[in-house]
RNA sequence: GCGGGUAUGGUGGAAUUGGCAGACACGUCGGUCUUAGAAGCCGAUGCCGCGAGGCGUGAAGGUUCAAGUCCUUUUACCCGCACCA
């Protein structure tokens, strides 16, 4: 019977071996296997980081077993809030819940048997650590990648803190499910933006699901349009907008922009109803993004009374209007609106009884009823109304009025993104302190590379202040400092990192954990390249996917890095559910600790089951009954050794067993079928079972392709057989495919498509053998009863279908 | 609104990509062992029907010798994005 003995007494052998220990002077061919780092949270290891690792860890160790050297780190993402809440809630140095919570994890991880390289572990809150992080920053500094700009940014007024756009998607926190609110700040940005092409060509070169590539293509959100000028009309201001449809210009009976558009604030004097336009804009940003989206079918705004605008092609002069259905952060903050065409602007229009011009007809060239609604679907429609573009197809009158933008200066193609740069600060203490200082002279200075790591000072206050203050703040002996330029005085940088540094690059840190010269030397970034299978969840895909493969581009571009792109494949897996079917959560009280499972069945039957509860990248729920069959099988393969016997006993069906099921189960790892992997093995199993005595050497190479599922169990099994030395080293068995195919094999016959007999045909008969075998099978006579044979179709070793009629 | 996914026995899930639907496992029932029970081992188990047979992959159509798989329409649930100009 399997036991938890038997999981203690082989963890101490892989650890007093060190045996999945990789190194980086090899002349063996790499693998580098790498699983999203966890948080480490006081809550402990989930059972759905068990089976986000149980992946990799698979492939892992069958890739060690094939003769490569393999790279399986693991490490802990340990800045961030809840540490930090927890902190301040107990008055425990983060420091020191950060170190527990790490000890607590490793424990749990090694109870579960990963073979992870454990001198490699990296923590991102350590110095030596964070020390590379700040590197890189003060390298995105040094190339204008890392800018101080004052600008609308997501505040969460719950954590008391400023959240990048990726972290408060639908308007919400990522950390607390808080409304968040826009606030003006002067905070640090990335300038991901300039990276936005070259974050979706690197698409290309990697081996991404489509779900993962398709959310990426969204969220960066690249379009191809226009900028355009108006000239306010008796006046020599500019109003730029953009447009994805410059064909329509001739349509444009208004002109909107957004509530915090700056040309509001200069022309405040000329504009009479000012004080209106304050109030709706005061409303405006009142309202959460959540509330803006949800009101969006009644449309608002407030018509600039004072200021016209003047179409530069059509020479019409039409009203501005301003509205929250413009937003600031999304292109210029002002459109041209076409009501006809866009069903925005035609609710707008409709409720403020603004004129539509349609110029787009249908395919035949008709107007089409504006009663409805606006009449978008026009993508093989002709330009009406429009002048010079008359008749024209969409496409052509694109092409025609962007070049007559161009060669009249009032306008140029334009690409836009819908992604945002970067919100690169927290305004709390556990983070990466910004290693850049504010002098009164020089202005932001960096620090000098020789100071880094710049630490944080060790405080007692955590409490971050009011109004967006980072609790460093308070520290002036900390604050105050010199200038690294001038040596004047200067002040610190109190806001610290996002979350989202450290895990950045973490990757690179695995091939050279120690360095202190550099992130990582040269010669291991050559050897390791870059990862070739990233395991993580669906939730990273818009965030961490994104952020990390932004510094990676960028570390190539400066010549650090040799690879473009960090991670050749990425997979994903699906959420364990609790045994209720609903997302595992404290609240519901369903969540499944590892921990009691690893105590009651052992590790492997955790393994075994996580990996055979369905498909790896599909959600399922718990079942404490799916645990108890996952401990019977393992127990099952325990009692082979009853079954084996050093007799060399062959048998034509079992050589086709063996072969089929190394040949099955090979295949599945790589493809990550691990549940169908485990039910072929299962059904080797049970014709094991069938048996009087087995030969061992139809049992070694099954504990060999189990091994990487339930490595103690096999490694127990593998030392009672008396298999020589340990299973970890051995090699990977090869199968013989001749002896998988057997001479005969008996299929199907389907008259009118139902299956009514079967037949037995030697294994390599052609199309004109079966059919034969077929039609003289005495079964048929059972159906034909008086009908013909209009026709016989043979599928090779598959199937036979006679048709009657 | 846009994009993506899922739907198969009492349950979790398989199905070589158009070729035997329900592998494997759970559960249930039966057998064996046992003084008895548990465990183990062996067997049965999609539904209706005594049977021959019929029906069956969310629903309705279609293509095909053959459809869980392809096409059209549709329903429910899940996920991502969302006034993207």
């Amino acid at each position: 019977m399997y036991n938890k003995e038997i999981d203690k007494k082989w963890q101490k052998v892989w650890e007093e071996k060190n045996c999945f220990h990789a190194t980086n002077d090899s002349d063996k061919e790499k693998f580098y296997a790498l699983i999203e780092f966890p948080y480490p949270s006081g809550a402990g290891l989930h059972v759905g980081h068990v089976r986000a690792f149980m992946g990799m860890e698979v492939l892992s160790r069958k890739k060690r077993m094939e003769g490569k050297n393999v790279l399986f780190p693991i490490g802990f993402d340990a800045f961030g809030l809840p540490t930090e809440n927890y902190a301040i809630k107990t008055g425990i140095h983060p420091r020191v819940v950060t170190d527990n919570n790490i000890a607590t994890f490793t424990k749990q991880l090694k109870s579960v048997g990963f073979s992870f390289d454990w001198d490699r572990v990296i923590d991102t809150t350590d110095p030596n650590y964070y020390k590379w992080t700040q590197w890189i920053f003060l390298k995105l500094f040094e190339h204008g990648l890392a800018y101080k700009d004052k600008t609308y940014v997501n505040y969460c007024p719950n954590c008391r803190v400023i959240l990048a756009n990726e972290e408060s998607q639908g308007g919400v926190c990522d950390r607390c499910d808080s409304q968040i609110v826009q606030m003006e700040k002067e905070v640090w940005m990335l300038k991901i933006t300039d990276y936005a092409d070259k974050l979706l060509e690197g698409l290309d070169e990697v081996n991404f699901p489509p779900r993962v590539r398709h959310e990426q293509e969204n969220w960066i959100g690249r379009s191809y349009g226009a900028e355009i000028n108006f000239k306010l009309n008796n006046k020599e201001d500019i109003l730029t907008v953009y447009t994805t449809r410059p064909d329509t210009i001739f349509g444009v009976t208004y002109m909107a922009i957004a509530p915090e558009h700056p040309l509001l604030e200069k022309y405040k004097d000329e504009i009479k109803n000012y004080d209106e336009i304050l109030k709706y804009k005061a409303e405006a940003t009142k309202k959460s993004e959540f509330e803006r989206v949800e009101l969006s079918k009644n449309k608002t705004g407030v018509k600039v009374d004072g200021l016209e605008v003047l179409n530069p092609v059509s020479g019409k002069v039409v009203p501005l209007w301003v509205t929250d259905y413009v937003m600031m952060g999304y292109g210029t903050g002002a459109i041209m609106a076409v009501p006809a065409h866009d069903t925005r602007d035609y609710d707008f229009a409709k409720k403020f009884n603004i004129d539509m011009i349609q110029v787009v007809a249908n395919s035949k060239g008709e107007e089409v009823s504006l009663e409805d609604g606006a009449y978008t679907d026009i993508e093989d429609g002709v330009i009406i109304n429009s002048d010079f573009i008359n008749g024209m197809s969409v496409e052509d009158a694109k092409a025609k009025i962007i070049k007559y933008l161009e060669d009249n200066k009032i306008g140029h193609s334009k690409k836009n993104y819908h992604m945002k740069d970067w919100a690169f600060a927290r305004q709390r203490y556990w983070g990466e302190p910004v290693p850049i200082v504010k002098c009164e002279k020089c202005g932001l200075v960096p620090l000098d590379e020789k100071d880094l790591p710049l630490t944080l000072p060790d405080v007692e206050d955590f409490v971050p202040g009011e109004d967006g203050e980072s609790p460093l703040a308070k520290v002036d002996s900390w604050v105050n400092t010199t200038c690294p330029k001038c040596g004047g005085p200067a002040k610190r940088e109190t806001d610290t990192m996002p979350q989202w540094a450290g895990s950045s690059w973490y990757f690179l840190r695995y091939m050279d954990p120690k360095n202190n010269d550099a992130l990582a030397s040269k010669e291991a970034l050559n050897y390791w390249k870059s990862v070739d299978c990233y395991n993580g969840g669906m939730e990273h895909v818009t965030r961490h996917l994104i952020y990390s493969r932004f510094w990676h581009r960028f570390l190539y571009d400066i010549g650090v890095v040799p690879t473009k792109e960090p991670y050749n494949k990425r997979t994903t897996q699906g959420l364990i559910l609790g045994p209720d079917g609903d997302k595992m959560s404290k609240s519901k009280g369903n969540v499944v600790n590892p921990d009691d499972i690893v105590k009651q069945y052992g590790a492997d039957t955790l393994r075994t089951y996580i990996l055979f509860i369905g498909d790896y990248g599909m959600s399922a729920p718990w079942s404490e009954n799916g645990v108890k069959g996952a401990k019977k099988f393992l127990d099952r393969i325990m009692r082979l050794e009853a079954l084996a016997t050093d007799e060399d006993i062959t048998s034509k069906e079992l050589d086709r067993e063996v072969n089929f099921v190394i040949k099955k189960v090979s295949q599945d790892y790589e493809d990550m079928k691990y549940n169908t992997a485990i039910a072929a093995m299962m059904s080797y199993v049970n014709v094991l079972y069938k048996q009087n005595k087995v030969s061992k050497k139809y049992i070694k190479p099954l504990l060999q392709i189990l091994n990487p599922v339930a490595p103690h169990v096999t490694e127990e099994l593998w030392e009672k057989l008396n298999l020589g030395g340990y299973i970890f080293e051995s090699k990977w068995p090869t199968y013989d495919e001749s002896k998988i195919v057997s001479d005969e094999i008996e299929i199907p016959v389907q008259i009118n498509g139902t299956v009514r007999y079967r037949i037995n045909i030697p294994a390599q008969s052609d199309e004109k053998e079966i059919e034969k075998i077929a039609l003289e099978a005495p079964a048929l006579k059972n159906y034909i009863a008086g009908k013909e044979i209009k026709k016989v179709i043979v599928i090779k070793s598959k199937i036979v279908n006679i048709v009657l009629g």
